[in-house]
DNA sequence: GGAAACGGTTGATCCAGGTCAACCGGGGAG
DNA sequence: CTCCCCGGTTGACCTGGATCAACCGTTTCC
């Protein structure tokens, strides 16, 4: 668990205004401030590595954080040890702030490869005194946006079939890619198959199967993790519930008759 | 949509210092201030019927909102007009959330039967000058278990089998129930089978298959929605994935038997 | 009062996706 | 270099719960 602090200037604010991806971080939230300059407060950073963890599950709350670059999965746990893995987050996403009301975090953070993550300190947040209703709406705002996301997952799980919900999740990866700077066509998945099978409720074979069929359907390109092309509009297709069957070339069934 | 405004005193405040339900509202919340009183704030209320927004999809965020008494579901709809029930709200619980980083709502928030509902303006909430702190804790704490809710959800959702689901549902109904100082083993349930089932992912059929079932067990008695009776324990067993068959007579299937 | 609509229950059947099993290729350790 | 392990793929089979269908009691609305 490799963790260095970089050089902070307290009494100056943190060194936000400085970090290349502070525009990652901060874009959605611009509305709320006038400059990034505004929303500085103090952040400590640290790498972390594969299978390195930004907090644990029942760990006491001290702090919100920031992915700075690099990716986590959030990961909460039953009694008897089973994982749920409840999100994934890449630059510019927050962590930590389902331990807030109870005071312990309820997932486990842990970063899928090596990752750059900043760490708010929540009571530095809070006594912030410079534009501290700008902050005040930023902190609120990182909640709210958690909040939407997993009611999304949550619809995404109940009302999609596994073909939907796979189409759905790399049209989700390939956007955040894009909200990065980077190729929304061409880029790595950061997880496992086993990550993403967890992650929406279906079986590795299940996910194997379908980037398997994507591929033979010509929908995406990709060797490994890596993917190589997709094709955003068919997929976008493919997450709508069909019903209209006949409209596009879907093939639901017995695809691989002639091929 | 029945809607009534009650008599506000906006300079003193709002009428939360004397709402017979603030304890169950603000309960949660007393560790961030010495009082009820200190969290005052301008708040008006109007009464809901059956089928009432409480908000729109989609509609401006402008307030949070508070369940003082009835019950709210949220309900996030598909581009196709598919309905995922995402939550059930009872009194002490707030709404809304989820549209402060949009600035839109992003679930129909509706009355399962008559409700009195609290609107929190949240330009308010923000402006309030006394107490500030204590009241930005509330906010993100409010938020932050909202969070927590979901996580759980899709922990449940993921993790757990139908009759898993149905005891962790009914055990979580009951405990609402307790908080809000009625009995944890005799209540109403405010939702009919539908939703329920559309809650937990499962068809009507199941979910009516299961409470018979339990029923058949002797861990419930229930006329209509009116839960009489409710063995906690042995539904508390049952949330916890099995595996120990042979210690708990659970009897998984054919226990119609020897009926 | 009758009928129609609605919520709930129960039985019979079906299937999407899980499970089990075998195999494959790459990468790390010795 | 070889071996082993791990992640991924593919095939064959199985099952939990969905779907379809029939029916029943209540409520609502002419």
């Amino acid at each position: 668990m490799a963790s260095t602090v970089l050089p902070l200037h307290p009494s100056q604010g943190s060194t936000c205004g400085k970090c290349p991806r502070n525009e990652l971080c901060y874009a959605r939230f611009l509305s709320y401030a006038k400059s990034v300059e505004q929303l500085d407060f103090q952040v400590s950073n640290r790498i972390l590595h594969r299978g390195d963890h930004v907090f644990y599950s029942g760990q006491a709350f001290s702090a919100l954080y920031m992915v700075r670059s690099g990716h986590v999965k959030t990961v909460m746990v039953t009694e008897d040890g089973e994982e749920q893995i409840t999100g994934f987050s890449c630059p510019g996403d927050s962590l930590g702030a389902d331990g807030l009301a109870s005071g312990h975090y309820a997932v486990d953070a842990v970063a899928l490869g090596t990752a750059s993550i900043c760490t708010l300190n929540f009571e530095h947040l809070l006594r912030n005194t410079a534009r501290k209703e700008e902050l005040q709406r930023l902190m609120l705002s990182m909640l709210s946006e958690t909040i939407l996301n997993n009611e999304e997952l949550l619809l995404t799980l109940g009302k999609l079939d596994a073909q939907q919900r796979m189409a759905t999740f790399l049209l989700k990866q390939s956007s955040a890619q894009q909200r990065n700077g980077c190729s929304p066509v061409s880029f790595t998945l950061p997880m496992s198959r086993a990550d993403i099978g967890n992650h929406l409720n279906l079986a590795v074979e299940t996910v194997s199967r379908l980037l398997t069929q994507f591929r033979q359907r010509g929908l995406i390109k990709f060797n490994r993790n890596d993917i190589e092309w997709l094709d955003i509009d068919t997929l976008t297709d493919l997450t709508n519930r069909r019903e209209y069957a006949t409209a596009a070339p879907l093939v639901t069934n017995n695809f691989l008759a002639h091929g």
